[in-house]
DNA sequence: AAACCGTGGTG
DNA sequence: TCACCAAGGTT
């Protein structure tokens, strides 16, 4: 069922479509991953484009590729070596899930992308956006892309007045763009449509004098950011973390390696936790280390605090020096533990605020 | 369906 | 400062 906004745009869907891919050959950026048509690589640069802007994503982009030119040499690494490349990166179910995925693409499928849309969604990290990014992009097959810059401007064109969180929503956008696609060049299609979203049709002060399509979007052009439309998100938590930073004779830290799977899945850190309400942050440190790693500690100095943002919270690291009183430590719960030397760290891949806080110990000269 | 999953840029 | 959000996927 079309709205009468999406069937005017389709009907003149081929000279939508000229308009666009016209600016498109004229003004495109140009991106590392537009110099290739290897599926491998189209793949890799779309999983570290997700939730990622373009900036960010290059060179990790460059450094995958030089690290890892093939799927079958993904498929050989462990993965640490993936972790340490992709350390600061963010949400890091992406580089297990690319991990997992090489090695299936080189047991079932003689290390060659899948060139169809069952077999892509088989395989863990790609969803419907990056299986239609692959198809279209590497394999011409035309199937629309819809990703935050897709829903921008569609919204914006139809006028669409729901929120665009809703699935229902995103099923509808999805079929618009499904049915807009140039069957002639599916790939060029989807990514200028991302390409005005990220540079014409932007969030906030889109360029509307200069957007190659305004004349298909008459109704939206006197208030453009009134589009996508949405509901407010809730302010997130805040948290109090406890973090020990322990040294032995030799001058090595204390690190241990998270759980494989949740938050910061496979990373390395120190050793800490959540202050509970009603205890001091000095309390907390003492619990956790005494319940994560069996030792009796005293807490030192409070050598650094540090802020960090996180997907649906935010936390104050409170990181204090600690001295061992009873006991060496072990895992309580089976993870992996290291003693690392100061020159070392960097073999190790930590998180954001585990790193500034590193950073912070050498200015400190504290190691 | 809605919560979970990082980091950094932007206004 | 702070809300928003970026080439989304998984559970």
């Amino acid at each position: 069922m079309k709205t009468a906004a999406s069937t005017i745009l389709l009907t003149q869907a081929p000279e939508f479509q000229k308009a666009l891919l016209n600016w498109f050959q004229a003004r495109a950026r140009d991106l590392p991953w537009r110099k290739t048509t290897d599926p491998y690589k189209i793949w890799l640069s779309e999983v570290i484009l997700q939730q990622t802007r373009v900036d960010q994503a290059t060179p990790y982009y460059l450094r995958m590729i030089e690290r890892f030119p093939t799927v079958s040499e993904l498929a050989a690494a462990s993965l640490d070596d993936l972790l340490i490349v992709w350390e600061g990166l963010g949400y890091y179910s992406r580089a297990r899930n690319l991990h997992k995925a090489a090695r299936e693409i080189v047991e079932r499928f003689q290390g060659h992308v899948p060139n169809n849309r069952e077999d892509l969604l088989g395989l863990p990290g790609i969803g419907p956006y990056t299986a239609s990014a692959i198809l279209s992009i590497a394999f011409a097959q035309p199937y629309g892309v819809l990703d935050g810059n897709v829903i921008r401007v569609l919204s914006r064109l139809l006028e669409f007045p729901d929120d665009v969180r809703k699935s229902a929503s995103r099923n509808y956008l999805q079929s618009v763009a499904n049915d807009l696609v140039a069957v002639s060049a599916p790939g060029e299609f989807n990514e200028s449509m991302m390409e005005l979203g990220a540079t014409i049709c932007t969030p906030k002060n889109p360029q509307c004098e200069a957007c190659p399509v305004h004349s298909f979007c008459e109704g939206t052009k006197n208030d453009p950011e009134a589009f996508p439309r949405t509901v407010k998100k809730l302010p997130i938590p805040h948290h109090d973390i406890a973090v020990g930073v322990l040294c032995n004779s030799q001058g090595e830290l204390f690190a241990q390696r998270r759980p494989e799977n949740g938050l910061l899945g496979g990373l390395w850190e120190f050793p800490g936790g959540k202050r509970e309400s009603g205890e001091s942050i000095e309390d907390a440190c003492r619990r956790e280390l005494k319940e994560e790693l069996g030792i009796d500690v005293e807490v030192g100095e409070l050598l650094t605090t540090i802020p960090q943002v996180y997907s649906h919270f935010k936390i104050t690291l409170y990181a204090f020096r600690c001295d061992i009183l009873s006991g060496s430590p072990e895992s309580s719960r089976d993870l992996p533990i290291a003693w690392i030397a100061a020159d070392r760290l960097e073999e190790y891949a930590f998180p954001k605020a585990n790193r500034k806080l590193i950073e912070k110990l050498v200015e400190l000269d504290q190691i």
